[in-house]
DNA sequence: TTGCGTGTAAACATCCTGTGATCGGGAGGC
DNA sequence: GCCTCCCGATCACAGGATGTTTACACGCAA
C-alpha cells in the first residue's frame, strides 16, 4: 500500500521529521550568542523563529502566533512569576520552556506549577533545548492537524487534502492514493521535479534505478487529466530532468521555446513562489 | 541570572488543582526508598499508582491504562532505547518521563527524540519530579476536553455523546460502546481519517502492524446502517488510505467505471454502489 | 544517424479490504 | 457464586483494486 508510512522495513529513511518544521517560536533571552545558535538550529528545522531581547506584553505574545516560547526568566525581572502566570495563563496551547540560569528546586517546582512546560538549566546544549522545545510541542500538535487540510486551488484544479479528493472545476477526479499524493505534491511544488524527488517523497524511500513507477502514475495521471479537460495540459515533462504541474493550453508539439512562457492567462499566481 | 530570591514561599493561594489527581502513574524503578517516596506523594495528591521493578511488557503497560510513567532507564538493561521507543510508539498517549542516573547530552537528546516527554536526573527531588510528571500530563490532557457532549446531526444521524446513543431520523441505533465512538469520531470529522487515526482516537493508543478491528467495526457499522436506512452508504471507503462518514452517496470514488474513458459517462445515475 | 530518455500498454505481483467464523473475557442475571 | 449472553479481538480466506515490472515504440538531443 501506499499510507504505510509508519513501520515500512523499507523505509529506512525519514526520521518522524523534525516536529518543530513549520512552527513559531519565540525567545526571549539577552545572550546574543545563545540566540543565534538557536536561531541557526531553527531556521535548519525550518521553524519560524523570532528572538526577543525584552518581554514582550502578554498580547503581543497571542498576536504573534507561536507554538512554543523559550523564556529566560532572568530577563523579565521582578515581576517574572507573575509574567509567567499570565503568559500560561492567557495562551493555554503555548509551550512555555523556561530557559535560565541556575535555579532553586523552589524556583523550578513553582515555574512548573504555573504551567510552564519545562524548565531547562543554563548553560545547556542547543540540541537538547531543541529537543525539549520539540517533546512539548509534540503533544499540543499531535490532535490539531487539521492546519495542514486546507484546499488549494491551483489553476482549475482543486485538491482537498481533508477528502484525498482532487477536483477540475467542479469535475472531480478518480484517483488512487498514491496518484493523489503525486498530484498533490507537483501542485503545491511551483517548479519542476525530479523523478528521484517525485519518488523519495510520495514513497518515502529512494527510488531504485531503472524504475519507471514514476512514469506510469504520470501518464495515467495525464490520462485522467485529459478525460476530463481535454484542452489543457497539466503535466508538462522537461526532457532529462523531470515534471512540472502548471495549468497551461494544450501546446501543440511544437513548442518551440522549452520555457514556453506562453502569455500564460493571468492566473499565473503572482509568479511569487508560494514556497 | 535568576538569583532573585523572590517569595519562594509556597504561595498558597492560586496554584491550580494539582493535575494528577484521579490519574494513572506507574513507576519502574530499583530504589525502594526512591519509590516509597513518590508512592506517599502520589497517594497524598489522589493519584492512582503502581510501582514497578522490573519493565513491564508493553502489552502489559496498555492493560494498565496509564497516564504517566516514569522510568528508569538503567533498570532496563542494554535494550532500553528499544524499549522505550517501543512504548512510546504503541502508546502516543501516555506521557514518559526518564528518570535516570547521570547522563550525556547524546543519550539525553536520544531519550527526548524516541518519544519521552521529559528527561529528569537522579537524584532530583520528589516534588521536582511531580511537577515535571504533572506538566506532561497537563499537556496531554488538553486536548481531551474537546469533547463536546452536545447532540449533533449528520445527514438522517443524530449523535447523543450524552446518552452514548445514535439515531437515524427517530429510530435509535443499537450500537455498543466502541461501535458508537467510532460513528461520533467519523460523523465529527469531516474527512477521511486513516485506520491508525481511528485506531488511536477510540482506542487510545496506537494500532499494531496487521491489527484489522477498525475494519471489522466498520462492517458491523455498515450492517446496521444499512438495516435501518438501506437507501444511503454514509461510511465510505478510501482505499489505501481509510473511511470517511458522509450521508451523501459517495459524489467521487468509485462512482462508475475507474479507468473513466475519454468520452463522459453518459448513464450517470446516481449508481448509489454501497460498495 | 545514433543513442538515450520518455510514452504507452499490458502482464504481473502485491496487499488491501470485506466477510464469516471462532475464541476469550466481562457484565449482568439468577 | 455460578451461569449465560454479549461484546470485542483475532484469524483465515477470497476477490479485486492497486502498484510494479517488463517490453517496445517514439521523439528529442547530439
Amino acid at each position: 500500500m501506499s499510507r504505510e508510512r509508519t513501520d515500512e522495513q523499507p523505509a529506512p529513511q525519514a526520521l518522524p521529521q523534525r516536529a518543530l518544521a513549520r512552527l513559531r517560536v519565540a525567545v526571549i533571552d539577552r545572550d546574543p550568542g545563545f540566540m543565534q545558535v538557536l536561531a541557526n538550529r531553527f531556521a535548519a528545522l525550518g521553524c519560524e523563529h523570532r528572538s526577543l531581547s525584552s518581554p514582550a506584553t502578554v498580547e503581543a505574545l497571542v498576536a504573534m502566533r507561536l507554538n512554543a516560547l523559550v523564556l529566560d526568566l532572568s530577563v523579565v525581572g521582578p515581576e517574572s512569576w507573575d509574567y509567567l502566570e499570565r503568559v500560561c495563563g492567557r495562551l493555554p496551547g503555548l509551550a512555555v520552556i523556561v530557559c535560565t540560569g541556575p535555579s532553586s528546586v523552589a524556583q523550578r517546582v513553582r515555574g512548573l506549577r504555573l504551567g510552564a512546560d519545562a524548565w531547562v538549566t543554563k548553560p545547556c546544549h542547543a540540541e537538547e533545548l531543541i529537543c525539549v522545545i520539540e517533546a512539548a510541542v509534540r503533544r499540543h500538535r499531535r490532535h490539531e492537524l487539521p492546519q495542514i487540510d486546507v484546499a488549494s486551488t491551483i489553476g482549475e484544479i482543486t485538491i482537498r487534502p481533508d477528502l484525498y479528493q482532487a477536483y477540475v472545476g467542479e469535475r472531480s477526479l478518480e484517483l488512487t492514493a498514491r496518484e493523489f499524493e503525486i498530484v498533490q505534491l507537483l501542485a503545491q511544488s511551483d517548479r519542476v521535479l525530479r523523478r528521484e524527488e517525485i519518488y523519495e517523497r510520495v514513497w518515502g524511500y529512494a527510488m531504485a534505478h531503472g524504475d519507471r513507477s514514476v512514469d506510469v502514475f504520470i501518464r495515467k495521471l495525464r490520462q485522467k487529466l485529459r478525460a476530463i479537460s481535454p484542452a489543457w495540459s497539466y503535466i508538462h515533462t522537461h526532457f532529462g530532468v523531470g515534471y512540472r504541474f502548471a495549468p497551461e493550453p494544450e501546446p501543440d508539439v511544437e513548442a518551440a521555446d522549452h520555457r514556453a512562457p506562453v502569455e500564460e492567462p493571468g492566473p499565473e499566481l503572482p509568479a511569487a513562489l508560494s514556497r
